[in-house]
DNA sequence: GTCTGTGCGGCAAACGTTTGCGCTTCGTGC
DNA sequence: GCACGAAGCGCAAACGTTTGCCGCACAGAC
C-alpha cells in the first residue's frame, strides 16, 4: 500500500505539501499541485483513514446498534441512516444485538474501542441501568431511535407512538368498528406500552371499555401475530384488529386467510410502522406511522449535529404519525 | 479519552507492560497484571482500535457492499456475514450501492481508504471492467457473493442458480404442470440468465418447448412480479409460475389473489431464494434455494480464511439449492 | 541598498499503539 | 564464588497522517 511519502517522492515535493494538496488546507503552486495530482492518480493512492483518524481524533464512523437487521423495520431504518451518512462522508458500523443485553454490551465495548464518533441506538429490551452508566461514562454522542431509554441523557428520535395508535383506532372507529382487539408487543418495551395506551385512549374517547380479552401480547413477529390472531378469531367477536406493528399485522392477515375470513369485508386489520412490504401483502396492509427511512435519516442527522455541537441539553424529536390507508381496513358489515 | 499511558501511570508500570497484559503477549508478574487490570477497570479504558490498526496494519474490518439492505435477501445475507464477524472479532462497514455503478465506485474508494481487511461484494449490475481493474490494483482480499463478476480474481460464494431453477421446475412438472411461465430478473445479471437456463433445461428434459410469451423479464421486485403476473394471468394459459426470486413470487401471489385465482388450487407459484418472509405470505411461498443467512456466514468465513492465507488461486463455493415446499404449489387441477 | 510583506513549502512533533532489543535481578549448578 | 539462564520489565522506534512553526526567495516601498 502506498503512503503519502511515496506520493511525495514521486511528485518531488515534501509530504507536507501532498497533505495540503489533498485537503486543500493551504495554497500550493499550480505546478506542485499538478505534479501531486498526477502522482496520486498514477499510483492509485488512497490516504489512510486510520492514520488520519489517529491524528485528528475523529473517525467519521457512526456505530449503529439495532436488534436485528432482518426485521424490515430496522432494515429500512438502517438504510435511512446510511443514506444520511453517504451524504456527509460518514461510514456506518452495523451491529445486531438480537435484543440481548449481553451481546449489546459487548458491541458497545467494540464500538467504543473503535472510537466511533457517535452512536445510533435502538436498544435491546431489559435492564437499562448498566447501559446508561456505560454510555454516560463513555461520553460518546448518542441518539436513541424509536425506543426511549429512561435516565439516559441522549437525543431521542421517535414516532408519536401513542398518537399514532390513537389515529389507527380512530380510523377503525370511524369505519363503524366497536370490537377492536389489540395485538401488543412485549410489555417490557415502552414502545409497546405507549401504543397500547393510544388504543385505550381512543376507545375511551368513544365510550368503549375493552374486555380483558381484547388485549393480547406477543413479540413483534409475524409468527406471534399469526398465533394471537388465531386465538382472537376463534372467539369470533372482533371485527377489527389493531396490531402494534406491521409484522404482527401480517401474521394476523395470514390467520384470517387461513380461516377463510375475508379482509376487509369481515375483518379489518391495521398495522403500525409502515414497512414497505406491507404494500405487497394481500390485501395490502393499512397502517399508521412515519416513513421509516426518513426517520433513520433524521436520526443520523440529529446525531451528526450533536457531534458537531458537543454536549448540551438533549433533544427529543417526535415525528408525527399518519394513516397510510391501503386495503386491509373497511367499514363493518353485518355480523359474520 | 484515556490512553494506555494513563493506565500505565495509574498502575505504576510502563505502558509496554500494559500492552502485554492486555494482549497476553508475554509473561507479566501476577502483581503487575493485577494492578493493570484494576486500573483498566477503574478507568473504563478501552484500547484504541485505530492506533492498533495503524501499527499492526490490520483493521479487523470487513467492507460489505450490497445493492440494498432493504431487500430481505440482502438483509439476511448481511445478517449472516455479521454473525460470522461477531464470532471472529471483525466489524462490518455497511454500504448500499443501489445497483448504481457510480455509487459503488465511490464506496469502494471509501472502503479502500479505510483500509478494510477484506471486501464482501454483491456487485451492482453494469459494466464490470472498471470495477475489476480497481479491485485488482487494490489487492484487497475479496469475496463475491451470489453474483459472479467475469474476469475478477476473487473467491465466489453462490447458490447453484441453474440447478436450483431446474429443481423448482421439476417440482412443478412432477405436480403435472406443463404450462410453466418464468418471471425473470434483469437479463444483465448472470444470476437471472442462469435461473432462466435452469428453467429451460428442465422444460427441455420434459420435452416441452416454451412459447416465446412464457418468459417475462422485470427487476427483482414485488412490484415487477405483480405487474408481470397480471399479464400472464390475463392470458390465462399458465398453470404454474416459476419466479426467479421470492419478491417476484410474492408480487405474483398478490396478482393471483386480486384476480380471484386460488393458489395452489388453480395456479402454482414457486419462488427462488428462501427469504424468511415467504413463510408469512398467504399461501406460504414454496421456494427453492439455500439458507441465506448461512450463505452470508459462509461467504464471510471464506473471506476471513482468504485474509489469513493471502493471495492464491481463487475458490468457488457453490451451495446446493433445495426445495422448500410450503403451500403455494400443488397438483394441476382441471382447467380453470 | 535595506526593510518588509507575501507566496510557497519543508521540518518535525504528535496522535496511541506494538514490538525488538536489552537491562536487571534472581536462582541454580558447579 | 562464579557463570549462566530465566523471569520480568522498560526504552524507543515505528505505523501514516495533520499541522504549527519557520525559512527562503522575491517584489515593492522607502
Amino acid at each position: 500500500m502506498s503512503t503519502i511519502k511515496h506520493v511525495a517522492a514521486r511528485a518531488g515535493v515534501s509530504f507536507t505539501t501532498v497533505s495540503h494538496v489533498l485537503n486543500g488546507t493551504r495554497r500550493v503552486s499550480d505546478d506542485a499541485r499538478e505534479r501531486v495530482e498526477r502522482a496520486v492518480a498514477e499510483m492509485g493512492y488512497a490516504p489512510s483513514a486510520v492514520a488520519r483518524a489517529l491524528k485528528t481524533r475523529e473517525t467519521c464512523i457512526l456505530g449503529v446498534l439495532v436488534p436485528n437487521i432482518t426485521n424490515p423495520f430496522f432494515a429500512e431504518l438502517t438504510r435511512g441512516i446510511e443514506d444520511c451518512c453517504r451524504a456527509t462522508d460518514y461510514s456506518v458500523f452495523l451491529c445486531n444485538s438480537d435484543d440481548d443485553a449481553e451481546r449489546q454490551s459487548r458491541y458497545l465495548q467494540t464500538l467504543l474501542g473503535r472510537r466511533v464518533d457517535g452512536l445510533l441506538l435502538a436498544a435491546a429490551a431489559g435492564e437499562a441501568s448498566a447501559l446508561v452508566a456505560r454510555l454516560s461514562a463513555a461520553q460518546v454522542p448518542t441518539v436513541v431511535v424509536d425506543r426511549h431509554i429512561p435516565g439516559l441523557a441522549a437525543d431521542l428520535v421517535r414516532v408519536d407512538h401513542q398518537g399514532g395508535a390513537r389515529l389507527a383506532v380512530e380510523h377503525l372507529l370511524a369505519l363503524g368498528h366497536r370490537q377492536i382487539v389489540c395485538l401488543s408487543g412485549p410489555s417490557e418495551f415502552a414502545v409497546s406500552r405507549a401504543r397500547v395506551a393510544g388504543w385505550r385512549e381512543a376507545l375511551a374517547a368513544a365510550g368503549i371499555t375493552p374486555d380483558a380479552g381484547w388485549l393480547l401480547e406477543g413479540d413483534f413477529s409475524a409468527a406471534a401475530g399469526h398465533a394471537l390472531a388465531r386465538q382472537v378469531l376463534a372467539r369470533g367477536e372482533a371485527t377489527a384488529i389493531f396490531a402494534s406493528n406491521d409484522l404482527l399485522a401480517i401474521g394476523a392477515l395470514r390467520a384470517a386467510a387461513e380461516l377463510g375470513i375475508a379482509v376487509p369485508a369481515a375483518l379489518s386489520v391495521i398495522g403500525f410502522d409502515g414497512i414497505d412490504l406491507g404494500a405487497y401483502a394481500y390485501p395490502a396492509l393499512t397502517t399508521v406511522g412515519h416513513p421509516i427511512r426518513a426517520m433513520g435519516e433524521a436520526a443520523a442527522s440529529v446525531l451528526i449535529e450533536r457531534i458537531a455541537a458537543g454536549a448540551s441539553s438533549s433533544r427529543e424529536v417526535v415525528l408525527p404519525a399518519a394513516l397510510l390507508i391501503r386495503e386491509s381496513t373497511g367499514p363493518v358489515r353485518a355480523a359474520r
